[in-house]
DNA sequence: CCAGTGTATCGTAATTTTCCGATACGAGGT
DNA sequence: ACCTCGTATCGGAAAATTACGATACACTGG
């Protein structure tokens, strides 16, 4: 893949970690976390019709984008890191409605962004 | 990729797009889309370092994942969809904040997508 | 009809990803 | 110290992605 110069930090993050949710197994283990959080290796093994070197693998993937917490020495549970999921559904949603100028009035997926009970 | 039985399609769909953000290239033209709206190929290729059969293969994969609309027949011009990627920041969103339980109160990322006008 | 322009597709090479089995590593218990 | 269990890492094979130049295709104006 060909280093694209010019790219903020911002567009360069997102897009690595989008690489990091683009599979099928990843965004299941994503998942799993955000439904049972700190679950260990062999739990997402449980999960998954993979092998464990392939589960670990992936964990590693997520953990190197930030998206997953532990799996290391004294913290051997995985734990979603909700700041960044956070941040990226804010990048997707300044796509569609950039600061200022929100277009998508009243529209499903918009209510339902906007939605949340806190803030 | 090995297919992971029992995925709902949802969780298809948005490993299909996620992995379709995952270049920084093809962020780069969902940004630039976003900015200005219904884009030639060319223009495109001006803003990126990259070949014309490059970009356009970019553009077909941002196609088939259904993010822009256009590079056909009689609509040369592509252009974002905002109902997918707005479907995409909800996914997101859902994962941090699960409907219902959001525990995330008061966070700035979480501010913000909730800041929108509409809804 | 023909040339010119812009865009998609093909062929292909280099690189990366995905997956597994085998192996190494580390913490607990005996 | 040793075994065991869970997990990470290594080695390697197969498949997918990325990128480019060359080529084919489609539309427009002459």
């Amino acid at each position: 893949m060909k280093t694209i110069e010019g790219l903020t930090t911002d567009e360069e993050r997102a897009a690595a970690i989008f690489r990091a949710l683009g599979n099928p197994a990843r965004v299941r283990i994503v998942l799993e976390l955000a439904r049972q959080d700190a679950c260990v290796t062999s739990d997402l093994v449980e999960v998954l019709p993979l092998a464990q070197s392939t589960v670990s693998e992936h964990l590693k993937v997520l953990r190197e984008a930030g998206i997953v917490r532990g799996g290391v020495g004294r913290e051997p549970r995985y734990c979603l890191e909700p700041d960044v999921v956070r941040w990226l559904a804010k990048f997707c949603f300044d796509i569609c409605c950039p600061a200022g100028e929100c277009s998508c009035e009243g529209e499903s997926a918009c209510e339902a962004t906007a939605g949340c009970a806190c803030g």
